[in-house]
DNA sequence: AAGACGTGGGT
DNA sequence: TACCCAAGTCT
């Protein structure tokens, strides 16, 4: 680390010493207590991805239900599916259960980068910033926000994805031989709150005397980003079925969307097609409308059918109660078709 | 090694 | 509205 290097941290230090954000899942500040790498992990894999106000009542209701990693070691795949049901991005969810059981088999969390690297779910960024933030490693951590704020910083011109070697190279050179936990999260702070996508307040910037691209004069243009595809339009069906009182609902495979998730039963739809429209059973199907809904890749207009039954349908699923359908951990879109058919329901 | 993989909020 | 974006990982 140079000396130009060394002011951009102790710069930036400092600043995050009166700055840094109260999350629940950081200790108080000025506290002398050790991080616990359980919290620390479980935090970042929620938040990958993901936005902290997302984060926050989840990671509440996890630490509160599952206070160590050897209690959610415990628990099933399927309570904690459930449980993560609208966070989103679901294999982390299967892949949090793999990892605290590998973890207690341990007896605890590796305390190397290069370990945490091994465990299922922790990628380049989350092994560095479980090494930095809960051990105190000196590990590079470079996630979107270090990308946005270093890409400025030195002005690099070269559009992401093919800037990350660079962005790297210059993340390594900034991150001290100290407080690399803290170092990591005042860079994600800085980018969350003041070098942000649109509209970076500069004014507020501790390192805005530093900045290539402030003295540039035009630091949101960076970094600069691929074009994005267009997104395909789909259509697909999910069913309603019903009896008295319950609602047939099935457990989605493993791969693809939503992957091991509680679902309504559907036509087959996907990201790269339409359903088939076909009901999983012969009846008087009644139309309940639609709804829309945004993935990453595709959007989707889900249009929603009933049929009430009296026995159950064919085929691997089982009967759920309605008044207790909050429980049954659907992701976000089932909830809104369970919604659109509860809402016309008498 | 691009593409798959959710969701909610901001502009 | 439509698009962008968020503490990425896996294949």
């Amino acid at each position: 680390m140079d000396d130009s290097a060394g002011v951009i941290s102790h710069t930036l230090l400092a600043w995050y010493d009166g700055h840094a954000r109260q999350l629940p899942w950081r200790l108080p500040p000025g506290s002398r207590a050790a991080a616990d790498p359980y919290r620390v992990w479980l935090s970042e894999v929620m938040l990958q991805q993901t936005t902290t106000a997302a984060v926050a009542p989840y990671f509440a209701r996890f630490v509160e239900r599952w206070p160590t990693v050897q209690a959610l070691a415990a628990a099933s795949e399927e309570e904690v599916m459930a449980a993560w049901a609208g966070l989103g991005y679901y294999s982390r969810a299967r892949n949090l259960v793999k990892c605290a059981r590998e973890v207690a088999q341990l007896g605890g969390f590796p305390d190397q980068e290069e370990d945490l690297r091994k465990l299922p779910g922790l990628g380049a960024y989350t092994a560095a910033a479980v090494a930095a933030i809960a051990f105190g490693r000196r590990a590079v951590v470079v996630d979107a926000n270090v990308e946005r704020v270093v890409s400025r910083l030195f002005a690099i011109e070269e559009p992401l994805p093919a800037a990350r070697k660079q962005i790297r190279a210059a993340a390594e050179r900034i991150t001290p031989q100290q407080r690399t936990g803290d170092f990591a999260q005042a860079m994600m702070d800085l980018g969350a709150t003041i070098c942000t996508a649109r509209e970076p307040r500069c004014l507020l910037c501790p390192l805005q005397a530093d900045c290539m691209a402030r003295a540039q004069g035009d630091p949101a243009r960076l970094p600069v980003k691929a074009p994005k595809k267009a997104k395909p339009q789909r259509q697909g069906t999910a069913f309603w079925i019903e009896r008295a009182g319950e609602v047939w609902l099935v457990t989605r495979s493993d791969k693809g969307m939503l992957g091991g998730m509680r679902a309504l039963p559907d036509d087959g739809w996907s990201a790269r097609a339409d359903g088939s429209g076909d009901p999983p059973v012969a009846g008087q199907w009644q139309d309940y409308g639609a709804i829309s809904h945004v993935f990453t890749h595709a959007a989707l207009t889900l249009s929603v059918r009933r049929l009430d039954v009296a026995d159950a349908p064919g085929g691997h699923g089982e009967w759920w109660p309605i008044s207790a359908l909050d429980e049954a951990g659907l992701p976000t879109l089932f909830t809104k078709a369970a919604r659109l058919v509860l809402a016309q329901r008498n």
